[in-house]
Order: C-alpha cells, then structure tokens, then sequence
DNA sequence: TCTGAAAATTAGTCTCGACTAACATTCGTC
DNA sequence: GACGAATGTTAGTCGAGACTAATTTTCAGA
C-alpha cells in the first residue's frame, strides 16, 4: 500500500516530433499488410541513409512505439499504431478539407497536407471533419481513421487483377503522384466509380472498361490499373 | 563581362526554421515603435535563456535578416522585414480563417495559429484568404499585412489616455490572455464598437463609456482600458 | 555448404538550437 | 567620475536527428 507514490502517470500526450510521426507513418504502411518494415524501405520512403533510421528504430523500440527485431525489421506496438492512426487521421481530414472547403485540386493536396498534419491540433481536425460531417474516405478513396484511432480495413482488388465481366466500384486510388491523379480526374476515374470490365488484353495488355451506367469505354494501362482499387459489386 | 558566370542567384525562397519566423516575429514586434528589440525582451517574449537569443542573433545578422549593435539590440533589415509580415500575415489569416470558417473563438486562435504559421504554405494561407473575401483586419483588429508585405500603420489611442467626450471606435484589442479576451467579449468590446468616454477618474482610476449609438454605459478599468486600442472619429 | 551481395548496424561526426556558468558591458545613481 | 545592478556575450555542453565510413549479419544461389 504505497502511500506515497502517487501514481498520476497520466502521461499528457507525449507530444511526438514531427520526425517520429513521418517514422511511424512510415511503419505503418510499410507493415499494414501483414509484413515488417524494413529499414531499407522506411529509408526510402522518407529518403533518409539508413543508418538513420536505424538509429530511430532503436529510440521509437525504447519509446515502446515499436517492436523491434535487428537485421528483421520493425511492427508497430498498440500504442505506435494509435500514433500512427492519428497522425493519418490528420492528414487525410485535411486533404479532404483542403479540397473541398479551399478549392484544392486532388493531386495537390498531399504535400500540403503533409506539412499541415504536425501542426494541426486534434481541435482543429476535429472542426474540420464536423464542418465536412465526418467522412469516411478522403479525396483518393482512403479510409479515414475514427478520432478513436480505428480503420475500416478494406478489401479491395487492383483492377488490374479483377476478372472480364465484373461489376466493380472504383473505391481508392493508390497513388500520390500528380501527374497520374490528373490523367486519372480527367478520365473519370475517381472513386465511386461505377464500371464493368470489358475486356483485358493478354501478355500483361491493357484492361478496356465501360462506365456505368453511361456505357462509356475507357482503356486503361496494366501500371494504372495497379493502383486503381476496386470493390466487386453485385451485378 | 564575365560570359560565364551566370548570376541566377535567385534566392528560391531560403525556407526559414520555425524558431527564425518566431525570432523575427518578435523582433518586428519590439522594435514596431521605432526602437530596438533588446537580448532579454526577445528571451521574455520567447520563454529562452538570454544566451540562446544572443546566439540567434548574431546567425540572423549573418543571414541578413536583422541589423545589430552589440549589448544595444537589434533591427529588422528590409529582408527580415519582408519574412516577418509574411509569418505575420499567415498567423492572422490563420486567426480569422479559425474564428469565421471554423467556429473558434477569438480568445483559443492565438496559440493554434502559432503553430500552423509555420505550416500552411502561402498558397492555403492566400485561398484562405480569398475565402474571407480578402480581410484586413484579424479578429482583434490587428491589420493584416498584404501578400507582398506592406502593412497599414495604424495610429490608435489606448481608450485609457483618451479625453473626456471624445467619439471613439474601437479598433483593436491589444493582447492574447484569453481570460481577458473572453471578458470584452462578453461586455461588447470588440473591434468595430464605437463609443464616447463620459467619465474618466482621477489618479488612474477607472474609465466609463458609452456604447453609441445604444447608450449603454461601461465602466473600464485601467489596465483594461490600456490595451483597447482606438481611433478618434469624426463626432 | 560456401560465398558474395544486399541489408543492417555501429562508430564517429555534424548542425541546429537550446541550456548553464562565467565573464563583459552599460547605465543610472550617488 | 565610480560603483553596482541589470543586461549582454562568450565558452562549453547537450540532445535530436541527420550524415559517411566501416563492420556485421542475412540470405540466395552456386
């Protein structure tokens, strides 16, 4: 019955560094899939030497944001995947709200965002998801984490995988690359998408769809349809 | 002639560190009324130890950005000038945009758009500003500096050394305490207010006004009255 | 099973921006 | 004009987070 010790260890948000929520991001995409990361990749995601992030592997492991196996690679913690989450919330709450409040166009959006997701306190997030009535889904078809620090975990399928004849939504678009995003808006492809698979060329060919319900056809390269992320719908 | 030199020294915009705008903002801010921004005002100002800013100062003068005489203070040269309205700008575009978009109140900006200056690039801070239909004036009345950094020099009063009869507005509102911010508030003194002094007590005593064109009276007491900042007006 | 390339880590260094302790300067007051 | 308090600067240190060079580990293929 230690009647001394207080035990308020109420930590008060630990505050991370602007470093620290770029490494667990990184983490956490790196890993959503089941996998570690690794930090050759996180390396080249954040377009760091690896030394570096081996060295911040090592702190984050101390911190017990995450777990760490030498020479094998880092998962995030349960506390390291709430960070993560809501640094994601944030960023993905201001690329909708920067596109549909301040008339920014979907392949601008990221960078901004980028920047604006270690300053942003949770109050002003949150006034932005209530002004945008808490959505779901941000401008690429991402799930957007819950203020409590949960995702939808989707089950998608590359449309370049997907088989002649399916009825499909575009729900996500997996790129950041501007250039790629235009191309994208300016053919229609953005996620709600309603479309079929028409035809798929052999020998890795290009994948012919027709929108729905307007009959449409569009031709889309296998390295596009990589990235474009469908659910199957029921015919 | 020197053909081979190409003298595209075109500063690509040299990126300041966070603490640079925080320095530069408060050096603008202490040698505003024609003096010089001293060692320890700065440190104040900035909650630093006193050798920390000595130290900044002398790389700020390095870079150009401010002008100094040691053990006397400094200035701002016409470059660090230049950067400080721009933080400046974006800190009070950022205040507005808070208060009228996303339903904060005048007295919880402060601290949230002391963080984002650093953040939002120009181009969200100019669609922010186009937003607001271009405003001049942030919600405590404090001019906004333009996108190319001119700024309205201003020529108020504290209500505190006004006569007796004078027809005042009430322009601005001179400090960042939220205590006292949600005080005027909730009394109606606010930017924009006009009113006349009816009574002033000897030997610093409180102030009384009246709104026009209601008539309601407002008794003011000093120190208040020492930061609400106003223009004489035509009676 | 051995080997060599790829990946990871350790060791040592750098910069920024803060700190404390010690020393220097300024300036109001007598 | 001298003195002492307030203020400023120098010197030395620290931590975060990056780097390169050197070393260690892993792992795929011969």
């Amino acid at each position: 019955m230690n009647l001394h010790r207080t035990h308020i260890d109420r930590r008060p948000t630990p505050v991370l560094s602007r470093s620290v929520e770029d490494y667990l991001k990184s983490v956490y995409h790196l890993s959503q899939h089941g996998g570690v990361a690794t930090t050759k990749d996180i390396a080249v995601r954040l377009t760091l030497a690896a030394p570096s992030v081996s060295m911040m592997l090592k702190r984050l492991s101390a911190m017990g944001l995450v777990k760490r196996v030498p020479y094998q690679g880092a998962q995030l913690t349960r506390e390291g995947r709430h960070a993560a989450l809501k640094t994601i919330r944030r960023h993905r709450v201001l690329e909708l709200y920067l596109t549909r409040h301040l008339g920014f166009d979907w392949d601008t959006v990221h960078d901004e965002a980028e920047r604006l997701e270690h300053a942003a306190s949770d109050r002003v997030i949150e006034r932005m998801a209530a002004a945008l009535g808490n959505p779901r889904y941000d401008p690429h078809g991402d799930p957007i984490p819950t203020a409590d620090g949960t995702i939808e975990d989707t089950k998608l399928v590359p449309l370049a995988t997907a088989p002649v004849g399916a009825d499909l939504e575009l729900r996500q678009v997996d790129t950041q690359d501007p250039a790629r995003l235009r191309f994208f808006a300016g053919h229609g492809l953005v996620p709600g998408l309603q479309l079929t698979v028409a035809e798929r060329q052999p020998f890795g060919g290009p994948i012919t769809v027709l929108f729905r319900p307007t009959g449409a056809r569009q031709v889309v390269g296998t390295e596009l349809a990589q990235v474009l992320l469908c659910r199957t719908v029921a015919a």
